[in-house]
DNA sequence: AATGTTCGCAACCGCTTCCGG
DNA sequence: GCCGGAAGCGGTTGCGAACAT
């Protein structure tokens, strides 16, 4: 889809962001100007000090913004256009691993950002996944496999509807291998993956990292807000390493089904 | 051509975690 | 150990373009 410059995206509007900061916030989408004026200041002094980098810059916008705005679309080491497909393949295995844990995911893509990777979850993987009669969250066979498509909306209302209570119910399937549910109802960050998350790499290949407890305490998995930080044990590079396995481990992908259809996807065998 | 619907994505919101005092 | 501010994360919404009728 040929898609609109962002600035012309979203109805700028200009008023109340909260208590306190009401007076002349700016809110919606940026103007060329205020790109400009975010992508200098951050040159200049760097990122971080959001909180009062808009008012060194000349914005009228709160930090959260401008932190927004610069990870997901000025920061210049970001990667723009389709998704191709060993990168959704790779989202694919890792939400499967990780759940929706976009940061992290997005870790492993270079030039990808969470919400990029988020968005196009929600409307393209999500889907692709229910049409094949599996469940996008659990990674497990749907009940019935009665794949319905409906609008993106209703797809995320039925996934609100369906995490609601952030304790999702156990599939009727047991699953070889899910994602580790939340540490914490409603924790978007850090979570915590623990020994479920441990219990369940026996078996799928990583048996090695068994008995690490949390094999993705790492330190630089910390310092993105990733999983909690209860055992710092595995260092940044047995993590990377993992993960990396995930694109070559031949008994990974033989766990995945890792059979390309002729038009390059994977095919349902194992779970895609 | 007009109208309605779907899609894609940027941005906002609320919450959690981190960190320094 | 406690508290408050800052930063970061995932969920959700808003809006215009593309597509269908």
């Amino acid at each position: 889809m040929t898609r609109k410059p962002a600035a012309q995206q979203r109805g700028v509007g200009v008023g109340s962001a909260g208590a306190g900061v009401m007076r002349t916030l700016k809110r919606g989408a940026w103007t060329p100007e205020e790109d400009e004026l975010l992508s200098r200041a951050v040159a200049k002094e760097g990122e971080g000090r959001w909180r009062t980098l808009p008012r060194r810059a000349g914005l009228l916008r709160c930090g959260k913004s401008c932190r927004l705005r610069w990870m997901n679309y000025l920061r210049p080491d970001i990667k723009r256009g389709p998704i191709a497909a060993d990168e959704e393949d790779l989202i694919l295995r890792l939400h499967r691993l990780l759940g929706n844990r976009w940061s992290l995911i997005a870790g492993r893509l270079p030039g990808r950002t969470d919400n990029e990777i988020k968005n196009y979850w929600n409307s393209h993987l999500s889907k692709k996944l229910i049409a094949r009669g599996i469940d996008p969250r659990t990674h497990t066979p749907l009940p019935g496999a009665a794949a319905s498509l409906h609008s993106h909306r209703a797809d995320a209302a039925a996934a609100a509807a369906g995490s609601a209570d952030k304790t999702p119910p156990l599939p009727e399937i047991e699953p070889r291998f899910a994602p580790p549910p939340p540490a914490h109802p409603s924790s978007s960050s850090g979570a915590g993956v623990g020994g479920d998350f441990a219990t369940s790499m026996v078996g799928f290949g990583v048996e090695g990292f068994e008995g690490f407890g949390d094999p993705f305490c790492a330190p630089d998995v910390a310092a993105r807000g990733g999983f909690g930080l209860d055992c710092p044990i595995v260092d940044d590079a047995t993590f990377s390493s993992f993960l990396d396995s995930l694109m070559n481990e031949e008994r990974i992908a033989d766990y995945f089904g890792d059979h390309k259809d002729a038009d390059g996807e994977n095919d349902q065998g194992g779970a895609y």
